[in-house]
DNA sequence: CCTACCGATCGGTAGG
DNA sequence: CCTACCGATCGGTAGG
């Protein structure tokens, strides 16, 4: 039974890997065969299409994302902390699976119509989530935030160095870095009494 | 003669479009061709392959941005000014034409090795002169930065917000919080003396 | 998990 | 700029 499902999640992590490499619509079913070791039908025994590894591999990201969330909010901590540990989400999710994470960023433009909708329903309470922080942060005066959507914007994207450049630099030096642009980027600066 | 010129910067445009849109890989000739109202075998007698056509698209950005780097550099000016006006320049690649910008930044994985060596070699370039600014922003107590390469990939990431979100925000807007989050993530401190 | 095979689509050419 | 067409490759199925 644990055969079954290790096979399968082989054959999706080969994918998630080609995926990221050549991109999801130039990737065929004979290069992920050839790199699982099996002719290219014989994928079809353990998958059901191309499109369906793609789903697997944007919504599972999806989902680990959403959970993330809600661990971080649960922890009722102080905007700035919650922030914090948003930034490690990230930088964990990069980490345990770069490939994954590279093509949910990049390539789900390319899932079906019906599963993408999925998709942008869950990155949407994503974001209503993660702005939510930052104007609890705004309000309190702990942020320094004009537009929290291009605020909201520029964050994720300042995050994406995680996974474009993980493989340049170590892991603490990064977050440290990225911890620290981010948090002075939206730094409130205190009025000095003379 | 502008005629002939017209004509192909005409499929040029169109092809940008929908390299932005599907991607290089799934944009077929039959797509461009629909696009520009011709027959698919038509094409051909403007431009010689659709590898031909991303080269385009790709070299010209290129080649605009080293042309933007050299002349904010000739300005002598300031290393803040000199941010300020790469920032600039970014801007008006992404609002002058979003979709070569767009196809310049994620397709060019897709070039052929020759002409990618050419790219790669004329972005290295530009990161390097980029760099330096930073540098010299650092050593004159400027900017703060522990890290310049990591500092320069998060600006870089930063500034891809322009394409991603040109529509959705104005382009004063957009200018003025992105110029304002980059300067203050990196703005240097001045020690308070009591 | 394999052999054999399918219809569809691809980038591109010949010839006018 | 079009008609006609090419070989290659695609995702996927039938049948075992």
């Amino acid at each position: 039974m644990t055969e079954v499902l290790t096979r399968k999640q082989e054959i999706t992590q080969a994918a998630a890997e080609l995926f990221q490499k050549k991109g999801y619509p130039s990737t065929s079913m004979r290069d992920l065969a050839a790199k699982v070791g099996l002719e290219p039908s014989s994928i079809y025994s353990h998958i059901k299409s191309k499109e369906d590894l793609l789903s697997d591999i944007c919504m599972n990201c999806a989902f680990e994302f959403s959970k993330g969330m809600q661990w971080v909010l649960n922890t009722k901590s102080s905007p700035t902390v919650k922030l914090e540990l948003l930034i490690d989400l990230h930088l964990k999710m990069a980490i345990d699976n770069p490939s994954s994470v590279t093509v949910f960023n990049d390539e789900w433009r390319f899932l079906s119509p019906d599963v993408k909708e999925e998709f942008l329903e869950l990155r949407k309470s994503y974001e209503s989530l993660f702005k939510n922080i930052l104007l609890e942060g705004r309000e309190s005066k702990r942020f320094s935030i004009n537009n929290v959507d291009i605020v909201f914007e520029l964050i994720i994207q300042t995050m994406t160095i995680f996974y474009k450049s993980a493989k340049k630099h170590p892991k603490e030096e990064l977050k440290r870095q990225v911890t620290h642009f981010i948090k002075e980027a939206i730094r409130q600066k205190l009025e000095v009494r003379n």
